[in-house]
RNA sequence: GCGGGAGUGGCGGAAUUGGUAGACGCGCUGGAUUUAGGUUCCAGUAACUUAGGUUGUGAGAGUUCAAGUCUCUCCUUCCGCACCA
């Protein structure tokens, strides 16, 4: 046995024989309980950042944990391989897109390994490959065929001078990215899925995920948007053409002053060909951004129409305004303005001067008018000014006013999603190809199962504007049925490739369908899935949507695809920035920076390690290129171990939070583990001795009892609460009480024994390598990843006395060690006793004690 | 704008069911070992203090014998918002 702990000895020579051995080969064992744990697969960008080397580790310590319960454990890897920054890599390095991103994939495999993964490696899938995309583009004709997919038109951003589709990240201050011309919006044909028609459910069963954080389940119940309003009918005066409003506040409807419709409502299109002013602010909504937090902030802008509809009830003649805040996709891209109980209509009102009139009463106060000056009234409340309807409350004025527009044939009770169908078109070249095609005559045609996979041509040159398979016209050409035919050349979404790898990791070969439904009804539902929180929202719910198609499909028997879920935070570094001439930062690696610190730690100074010049701390952020505030997981993989990197990244922060990168953290991990190993050492040369519990001394017996009590914290914090940080310092308290106990009689090295051995089980999902190895020193049986997880001895936890608290007025006045049966009066008495109790309660009148057993005394006295 | 988190020593964080605030780690201070640096080990480390205590978990109020924890108001800050993945 090594004398020293020395990583860089052991690491590569353990991961190689797990490798040898197939240590971490799974296949559908029905003798043992399945655990299938499952890490957010990467990009292949190039290189692992930090980012990824926490999400997977958290991954590694929950399967190794499961493990080591005797479960069968599945942890595969892949690659989510098709994405725009290969396209714009291969563009950089005169490349192809496919080359570059198969190197990638060759380089970060063997990072992972380098960590010390436990993966499944021969279930490896890359979504670049045909063998994988092929089942999704077979899937996309099978939901063609059911009515699951259409094609509509659809807004993109649109640069004119490159002539080409942008994605909202090349859009940089409204002007592409490339070629610096201001970007439009374009409407083009695209395909849609119709995740709507699956809304409901989505939502409903969000109260199924008991083990999914509440933030996301909050988040995607408020992106399903649902809401229950009603459809209003109204008639143009001018030709008594009809069209309709949707609204959630029908009992606001006798204050309707004006309506609203969007830039691209037919009312708004029509109304621009007879006026050059509208004309021009329709062309000006055009080329204004779409996104939400965009349209939430802006002016509120519009024009009037010059059209008037009658309002149903009231018969008044109600304008027709154009309104950039109005969304064409939402409801019927039309709304009834309520200016005194909405915010924005008010916004709007105002500034164009237009009636707003109270229709809804505080219901504390009905008699006096609102103050309707500054602000709209938009709570509920009872109504006024509304003929029949005064008086009643939100629910009764919603229900009359709609039966009433029911009975009239004009309105209608409706329940709307904001959530929108699923655009999975993208003209882009690294993708999977959309398998449908059209005829010489525009007809579409849904590619047979026999032309699958449509293949993506992967030796390309690419000139940074158009695809390249939009740019060949004979990679479109084809014929089917001996008919000539074009295939389509926009490239899926890549959510479309991440929605369903998890279910393709059960059967990642089988080459006769998307999936084996023996082996996907083995492993799923995923029990553990693991990933970021930006993902929260498009990911988990396309993944959900697509297991419950999968499953409407036959392939899969369960209704949700990931048992509990994990978000891990981000992990940020400090950043150091410096003033160039024209007054802009440049950033300094944080590892080209020296500080000094005062007596308190503080940072008092900091400089640039080269020139020896003063730089400026700007504190924690996300570790990214622009801020140059990345550490390199190799290099201190190189420098500490893989064992050291994983144990700090668990120890720093609990996996929801974000996690601060410090060098002398890492040092500290690294200080713990050479203890672990030095007391191993020490055990070791000490012998073993058989442990008789008959024989324990005070002490002996009190060590024991700390090793068990850690036992049960760290088994329930791995395990139910996931909060791996205190499971960590319930495993370093314990060492660190262990090395200091004596080694000098037998049970003294009984209980080293013991206690070392559950030391080294309960690193092992967390510093794999070093618990191997120890293992073997210490000539333990087989290996440690196969090892039983301690088991609590109840005995040892049995307590002889209890420690109690002992308040005066909720104020701590002393601590009393008591006997574990005493009662309440003898604990009272032993307290009064005690001269820091005595001098608070003495010559004052105890009005109430209150008694914790076994915890706590509080004696209320004045 | 909307929605969701989070605010505790010099720093990361702990306190799981309302019951000892600051576990564990970093940093810092002092000491030992060492030719020195580093390493390792030991002790200390919330603030104030008249050394009895007092105060203290973003701010303010409330409930309670008891509040970091529950309720209300406010402040700060981070994240997401449909073509980045």
């Amino acid at each position: 046995m090594q004398e020293q702990y020395n990583p860089q000895d052991i690491e590569s020579k353990i991961q190689s024989y797990w490798e040898e051995n197939q240590v971490f080969k799974v296949t559908e064992d029905e003798s043992k309980e399945k655990y299938y744990c499952l890490s957010m697969f990467p990009y292949p960008s190039g290189r692992l950042h930090m980012g990824h080397v926490r999400n997977y580790t958290i991954g590694d310590v929950v399967s190794r944990f499961q493990r080591l319960q005797g479960k069968n454990v599945m942890q595969p890897m892949g690659w989510d391989a098709f994405g725009l920054p290969a396209e714009n890599a291969a563009i950089k390095n005169k490349t192809a897109p496919a080359k570059w991103t198969y190197e990638n994939i060759d380089y970060m495999r063997n990072q992972l390994k380098q960590l010390g993964f436990g993966y499944d490696w021969d279930r490896e899938i890359a979504t670049c490959h045909p063998e994988y995309y092929k089942w999704e583009q077979w899937f996309f004709t099978k939901l063609y065929e059911k009515g699951l997919v259409y094609k509509k038109m659809s807004t993109v951003n649109w640069d004119p001078v490159d002539q080409t589709v942008l994605a909202n990240e090349q859009v940089i201050d409204g002007r592409g990215w490339r070629s610096g011309a201001v970007v439009e919006q374009k409407e083009i044909p695209q395909w849609f899925i119709k995740i709507t028609d699956y809304a409901q459910e989505l939502l409903d069963d969000l109260d199924k995920l008991e083990d999914w954080p509440e933030q996301v389940k909050t988040m995607q119940r408020n992106w399903i948007g649902r809401s229950e309003g009603l459809d209003i009918e109204f008639t143009r005066t001018d030709n008594d053409e009809k069209f309709s409003v949707y609204t959630t506040r029908p009992d606001t409807f006798m204050g309707v002053t004006y309506l609203a419709v969007a830039a691209g409502h037919p009312i708004a299109q029509e109304a621009a060909k007879n006026s050059d002013a509208i004309a021009m602010f329709v062309e000006e909504c055009k080329n204004t951004k779409v996104a939400e937090a965009d349209m939430a902030t802006m002016e509120k802008k519009g024009i009037a129409t010059g059209l008037y509809a009658t309002h149903p009830l009231t018969g008044e003649q109600i304008p027709i305004w154009v309104a950039n805040f109005v969304l064409m996709h939402y409801g019927s891209g039309a709304v009834m303005a309520v200016p005194a109980h909405d915010q924005r209509d008010f916004e709007f009102a105002t500034a164009y001067g237009l009636n707003i009139k109270q229709v809804i009463a505080p219901q504390a106060d009905c008699e006096t008018a609102l103050n309707l000056d500054n602000e709209a009234f938009t709570e509920k409340g009872l109504l006024v000014n509304s003929g029949d309807f005064d008086g009643l409350d939100f629910k009764a004025a919603f229900n009359a006013i709609a039966d009433k527009l029911e009975a009239l044939g004009i309105g209608e009770r409706k329940v709307n999603f904001r959530l929108r169908d699923w655009g999975v078109s993208r003209q882009r070249y690294w993708g999977s190809p959309i398998p449908m095609l059209s005829d010489e005559n525009g007809n579409e045609i849904a590619a047979s199962q026999e032309m699958l996979p449509v293949r993506l041509p992967e030796d390309v040159v690419m000139n940074g504007v158009t695809s390249p398979i939009k740019a060949d016209p004979k990679w479109a050409q084809t014929t089917v049925e001996g008919v000539p035919a074009t295939h389509e050349t926009d490239t899926f979404d890549t959510f479309m490739e991440s929605s369903w790898y998890y279910a393709r990791y059960c059967s990642p070969r089988h080459d006769e369908a998307m999936l084996d439904p023996k082996a996907a009804n083995y492993w799923l539902p995923v029990n553990q899935y693991i990933g970021g929180i930006e993902h929260a929202i498009l990911h988990l719910l396309y993944s959900r949507f697509f297991h419950k198609l999968l499953r409407d499909f036959g392939l899969v028997e369960s209704d949700e695809p990931f048992d509990r879920l994990l978000c891990q935070g981000m992990v940020l570094a400090e950043t150091f920035y410096r003033k160039d001439e024209k007054g802009g930062d440049i950033w300094i690696s944080p590892s080209d920076v020296k500080t000094e610190t005062d007596e308190k730690g503080r940072v008092t100074k900091a400089w640039h390690i080269e020139d020896g010049e003063p730089v400026f701390s700007s504190g924690m952020s996300k570790m990214s290129k622009s801020k140059n505030n990345g550490i390199d997981p190799q290099q201190v993989i190189a420098q500490y171990g893989a064992d050291t990197v994983r144990l700090f990244m668990m120890f720093t922060a609990p996996p929801e939070q974000t996690l601060e990168w410090s060098d002398s953290g890492v040092e500290g991990a690294h200080r713990f583990l050479k203890r672990v190993w030095k007391y191993a050492v020490d055990v070791k040369n000490a012998g073993f001795k058989a442990l008789d519990k008959s024989a324990l001394s005070n002490n002996q017996k009190v060590l024991r009892r700390e090793l068990h009590k850690a036992i049960a914290k760290v088994t329930d914090d791995v395990s139910r609460r996931q909060t791996f940080n205190t499971a960590i310092a319930a495993i370093m308290e314990l060492s660190n009480k262990l090395i200091k106990a004596p080694l000098n009689d037998e049970q003294d090295i009984a209980i080293a024994n013991e206690a070392l051995e559950a030391l080294i089980i309960m690193l092992a999902p967390i510093t794999p390598h070093l618990s191997h190895q120890l293992w073997q020193d210490l000539a333990k049986q087989g290996d440690v990843i196969d090892a039983v997880w301690p088991l609590v001895d109840e005995s040892a936890l049995v307590e002889d006395e209890k420690l109690i608290i002992v308040q005066v007025n909720g104020k701590l006045r002393a601590k009393l060690t008591v006997a574990a049966d005493a009662t309440k009066e003898q604990v009272e008495a032993l307290a009064y006793a005690e001269p820091t109790v005595a001098k608070f309660t003495d010559g004052v009148t105890i009005r109430k004690v209150i008694y914790v057993p076994g915890k706590l005394l509080n004696v209320v006295a004045n």
